[in-house]
DNA sequence: GATCCTCGAGTTCA
DNA sequence: CTCGAGGATC
């Protein structure tokens, strides 16, 4: 062999080393670097060497002449099509026939994903790619060999030895969903078209006649089946022989295993099914084949399927359906949500009839239009979605939707605040949208968790009047809750046989007014935080309360608070700040307050200040919280550590100067306070900042041994819920958060974790289970 | 001023 | 669960 042929073949066989170590193992060998430079090298000596060209080299991956048509193979093994089970009953019987025919007990099946993609035949003579060729009817396909080339995961030169001299090879050429995304990003921004979906993605590029865009498309493959084989034998189970494609440089998915009975497989189903959005790739259900190859002969075929396969579909995730109209829907914040009314449809299992649409951007980026044929999806597995339109189906005459000016609920304006995406109803509590929806929240299970208050009886409470204000729960009798159910009984049946047909007279049913009488009088009792929770204050959610309940330790002192002092605790900023100064500043509120206080909600464990306070209550601290215009920390601490705190309400630009405090944040300071209103503020502040000073309790609570430590649970429990949990680990000084990141301590993981369990061992974070959560517990006496 | 982390708010269906 | 935006931090 002449010298160039050497290096040739060398570069070759590294070249496609590489490749099998990064595509197919996913555990690169070499820098990209040295891959380009042995690419480059083998370029130049291929070039030079016209001769010693072939191709099975890597360089010759991406052929050039786009083909006018695909040429038609024949298979001479034909690839299979696969019945379909969707029910366990199916499976069950698909299993017993198995049984019966070959007279065995729980035989063994290799099952794997059935993956979203084109099912796709290769051929290989003597080692080399020679055809590639789509499933088509299943006798006959199509030639697609020079896109397939350009498949990097798919070998052009089989590895290692052993290998028959034909040999076809059947798996399923597909766009990893993160591939596919990464696509139509650039696509986006390259202004090509996007793509659909990774099927679509996946069968399109294959048929592109031009294979310099396939090579261009992130195609990926897994093998699965056999087809011909000549010159060679193979081993004698499907498992078997799975792992000698491997050895030969195939990929072939991790997630294949084998298992036995049918419980086997339905937990195999069920395991992939649980994760299916979390795998790399889309697919359709899961596939079992019995993995010995002789009960397999012996099985046969009805048709063109197998009687040893089946593959067992999870139901549709995707479908199409109709856009019958768009309604507004108003929260308790007045946000005003558009939301699709669907033709009813099936997708993942359940009837979907509605879909949010979020806010008028998203349906401005998704141009929804009423009548418009459109793709639901659950996303996540559980909220219906709108993945896009199907433009062909679009009626005639449509015109793009727009967010209605007037509040369909009580008529007033809807607005858009400076820079924000969502719309408002500006009725406030005028709007019986929103105060319907404030007393929801208000019985809402996390806030006072009044059980039997549901949203039925809320609309109707609000409908007829009975409640027009939060406290007016509290006054609710058993004779008003009877007579509202005879008004609604009354609206809804047609006045023509209103007769109280179904009721013996006398004998009404009580019960339920009973019970939710009794709900709402426990709920008299419940804790300080929750009940700061369920006023529904805006930018105030559960974490918020919390806090407060936990820093300020009463009612009373929340709501007497200026503004600024809210500004002392973490995590409250200036927006959080106003907004609850905002709403503790509104007679309205404040009687709300005092009409459920007189009504007998007294709310529990209400206690001194926090001593941590005393830290944060300091002149310097108020001055920066004000937000005085030129007052910098810097500044305010001077100022802190020169003037008393009683002065600050009439000292002047003199004497402030005289003090240290330069000029110009002087004047400032002195020309915000002169504004009345500032004044005031000021003057409340300072009184509010001692009073709370002289309410201190005068130790410090001992430190837990969680104390600064970020914890996070996920999964389920056996002994405890996941919120007993938490109130275990916060009682020891924990802070417990919602999500994952390089801040927490450690991830509590139970039974099924998802998402936050993979994102901790990602980031290297300590993971206990639950034997560990429940020994430290105990450890530290809170079990 | 940018970036990362949390929290709040809205949402579906059985 | 996901998005948007507020808060903290550098």
């Amino acid at each position: 062999m002449s010298k160039p042929a050497a290096r040739i073949d060398e570069l070759r066989r590294l070249i496609a080393e590489a490749n099998h170590r990064y595509y197919v193992l996913d555990d690169p060998s070499v820098p990209d670097a040295e891959y380009d430079l042995w690419m480059r090298e083998l370029l130049a000596l291929e070039a030079e060497n016209p001769d010693l060209a072939s191709d099975d080299s890597p360089t010759q991956r991406v052929g050039s002449a786009p083909a006018t048509a695909f040429a038609q193979v024949r298979h001479v093994v034909p690839m299979l099509s696969l019945s379909n089970a969707f029910a366990d009953e199916e499976v069950a019987d698909f299993v017993r026939r198995i049984e019966q025919t070959l007279d065995v007990t729980s035989p063994a099946f290799s099952v794997e994903p059935k993956l979203d993609g084109l099912a796709i035949s290769l051929r290989y003579e003597h080692g080399r790619l020679t055809v590639a060729a789509t499933r088509g009817d299943g006798a006959t396909g199509e030639d697609v060999t020079a896109n397939v080339r350009t498949i990097r995961s798919v070998p052009l030169r089989l590895l290692g030895e052993g290998w028959p001299d034909v040999l076809e090879v059947r798996g399923e050429v597909f766009m990893p969903v993160a591939a596919f995304n990464a696509y139509n990003e650039k696509a986006l921004a390259e202004g090509w078209k996007p793509l659909a979906n990774p099927r679509n993605g996946a069968a399109g590029s294959l048929r592109q006649l031009d294979p310099r865009i396939t090579a261009q498309r992130p195609l990926a493959f897994y093998a699965y089946a056999i087809g011909a084989v000549e010159g060679g034998t193979l081993p004698d189970t499907h498992s078997q022989v799975l792992a000698k494609l491997r050895d030969w440089g195939f990929p072939v998915s991790a997630e294949n295993a084998v298992v036995r009975g049918v419980d086997g497989l339905l937990d195999y189903y069920r395991g992939i099914g649980a994760r299916r959005a979390s795998l790399p790739f889309d697919i359709d259900g899961v596939v079992y084949k019995l993995d010995d190859y002789a009960g397999q002969r012996e099985m046969g075929f009805v048709s063109r399927a197998p009687r040893w396969a089946i593959a067992h579909k999870f139901p549709a995730q995707e479908q199409m359906t109709v856009l019958e109209g768009i309604e507004i829907q108003i929260g308790r914040t007045g946000a005003a949500t558009p939301v699709a009314r669907l033709r009813p449809v099936h997708v993942a299992g359940v009837v979907v009839t509605s879909a949010t649409l979020h806010n008028a951007d998203q349906v401005a980026r998704l141009d929804v239009r009423i009548g418009d044929t459109v793709i639901v999806r659950r996303a996540g597995d559980v909220i219906p979605e709108i993945v896009r339109v199907v433009e062909s189906e679009r009626p005639r005459g449509t015109s793009p939707w727009q967010m209605p000016a007037a509040c369909p609920v009580c008529g007033s304006e809807i607005v858009r605040e400076e820079g924000q995406a969502v719309w408002r109803c500006s009725g406030e509590l005028t709007c019986a949208a929103q105060r319907k929806e404030a007393v929801r929240h208000f019985a809402s299970r996390r806030a006072m968790d009044i059980e039997g208050l549901g949203d039925r009886i809320v609309e109707d409470l609000c409908d007829l009047g009975y409640v027009k204000q939060l406290g007016d729960l509290y006054a609710l009798t058993l004779d008003d809750l009877l007579a509202m159910k005879r008004e609604v009984d009354a609206r809804e049946v047609e006045p023509a046989d209103a007769e109280p047909a179904t009721k013996a007279r006398g004998k009404v049913a009580t019960k339920w007014a009973e019970n939710l009488l009794a709900a709402i009088d426990r709920s008299r009792g419940t804790t300080l935080e929750r009940l700061l929770f369920a006023l529904g204050i805006e930018h105030v959610g559960e974490s918020t309360a919390k806090a407060l309940a936990a820093w300020f330790g009463s009612l009373e002192t929340v709501r007497r608070l200026p503004w600024p002092l809210f500004k002392a605790l973490p995590d409250i900023g200036g927006e959080v700040a106003r907004s609850l100064g905002h709403f503790f500043d509104q007679a309205g509120n404040q009687q709300v307050i005092d009409t459920l206080l007189e009504r007998g909600v007294a709310p529990t464990e209400e206690h001194a200040p926090s001593p941590k306070l005393r830290e944060r209550l300091d002149v310097a601290t108020l001055l920066v919280d004000l937000e005085i215009p030129k007052v910098t920390r810097l500044r305010a601490e001077q100022i802190g550590g020169a003037v008393n705190r009683d002065m600050l309400a009439t000292i002047d630009v003199a004497a402030l100067v005289a003090a240290g405090v330069p000029d110009a944040v002087a004047e400032s300071l002195v020309a915000w306070r002169d504004k009345d209103a500032n004044a005031a503020l000021l003057v409340r502040s300072l009184a509010a900042q001692s009073a709370l000073l002289d309410a201190l309790p005068a130790v410090a609570a001992s430190a837990g041994p969680l104390d600064g430590v970020t914890v996070v649970l996920t999964g389920s429990l056996s002994s405890m819920t996941r919120e007993q949990a938490g109130e275990k680990l916060e009682a020891l000084g924990a802070k417990v958060a919602g999500s994952v990141s390089k801040k927490t301590g450690f991830v509590v993981a139970g039974e099924s974790a998802g998402s936050k369990l993979e994102k901790a061992q990602q980031l290297g974070i300590d993971v206990w289970d639950e034997d560990k959560l429940v020994a430290f517990l105990s450890k530290h006496g809170a079990a």
